[in-house]
DNA sequence: GCAAAAGTGTTTAACATACACCCATGG
DNA sequence: CCATGGGTGTATGTTAAACACTTTTGC
């Protein structure tokens, strides 16, 4: 986040977004390791000033590009942390976004001005910089609220996937134990994906049938 | 809201309002007359630019103070408003509010800054300013869908209040109309409001029982 | 005694929940 | 042939929805 001078008579604006995935069986955000002090070696989201030329959602999409190298995702304005002194910087208030992207095929990028970038744990998570701890909690709990009466989990998984996959990304993420007929049961009914003419391959054990989203764009429907 | 100049480098932020009350059968809410060009003669949220000593929230609920004279009212961060060209006196962002206020005994006051003030009905708005009509849209929508699973009609009624008050604060938001005994059986299965010892009076029926909330504090129900 | 709103239960349909066994594959 | 996860149906309980008449008051 670049340096805002106190004599700013009015508060400036920036964007972080919590970018969040689901891989190896964990619920993941990605995070990037600071090197200015006070927050050396802390972690935070990325984020940054929003340009007088670009619109907030803009600045959001621009954070995500950078560090992830992915455009056209999911993507949703979170909320606006504004307390006075959140950032020991200047006067700035966050807009936090949050994405949600698929598990597969990520290149992680750093600049110089971060140290490194890396995926964490929603359980374990390093110290954070400024007040990021709290907006990784309400984007968490957004994200958790959100897959119940929303179709945004297609943003989390890949094109094909089976249903046990589909189901654990909902287990994963609400941290509950869901019964398996049931869940496909709802699942099917709701008409949001089809079946594709593959199946699973190389388990030792009956290969599941593979599915896809009839359809990716953002839904109201009733999941759980 | 106050004149900013093109040259700084970084957007800076406003806040307004939307306050919704429901009074005479309608939902309405509160718009102030504009006198400055180009906006001059049209309608516009109540608000105004962050100082930088406050917090956004502060800002919102000292707008809300300074138009209505409440506070301890209902006031929730709606959305953040961040498009380029939003504001043509400069680059600003609006974090955007809604506030709920009960219907009885509200004076509304009025600056030099602005040529009157007014409840204006949701179903018919004059002209407004900035990109105040979206936010009024986002707000109504949010306020609609929020009454379905959170207990925020306490907000909108006066202390005391009949099971038909509250019905009908219900399906004027709503726009729908509701059963009768279905609606009572529900609201008094949640358990959220009590009978006071109390009868209305003066009106040429069966004086209905009166009823007050257990506690005014928002809650996540199940109710529509 | 009439007009106007208050108050009150039951039946039916839809949906959520709980629960256990056989199937197809790789090794 | 065995280990592993894939796949499937029914019975029960809970909740939502539809629906009409009697009661109490002021005038």
């Amino acid at each position: 986040m670049a340096k805002v001078e106190k004599k700013y008579k009015y508060a400036v604006i920036a964007s972080d977004v919590a970018i969040f995935t689901v891989k190896d069986g964990e619920l993941k955000v990605l995070l990037i390791e600071m090197k200015k002090k006070p927050f050396s070696g802390m972690w935070a989201l990325p984020g940054g000033l929003v340009e007088v030329k670009e619109s907030v959602d803009r600045a959001a999409e621009r954070q995500l590009l950078v560090k992830t190298g992915v455009k056209n995702v999911y993507l949703e304005q979170l909320y606006t942390f504004g307390e006075v002194n959140r950032d020991p910087f200047g006067r700035v208030v966050s807009v936090a976004y949050f994405a949600l992207i698929p598990g597969d095929n990520i290149k992680l990028k750093t600049t110089k001005e971060y140290a490194d970038v890396k995926w964490y744990n929603i359980s374990d998570l390093p110290k954070l910089a400024y007040d990021h701890r709290k907006i990784i909690d309400v984007a968490y709990h957004r994200l958790q609220s959100k897959l119940g009466y929303t179709n945004i989990v297609y943003s989390l998984m890949p094109r094909e996937f089976s249903l046990t996959e589909l189901q654990e990304t909902y287990e994963i993420i609400k941290g509950t134990n869901l019964d398996k007929r049931n869940f496909r049961k709802k699942v099917l009914s709701l008409d949001l994906i089809k079946k594709v003419d593959k199946m699973a391959r190389g388990s030792a054990h009956r290969p599941a049938s593979l599915y896809s989203f009839k359809n990716r764009k953002y839904k109201v429907i009733q999941m759980l």
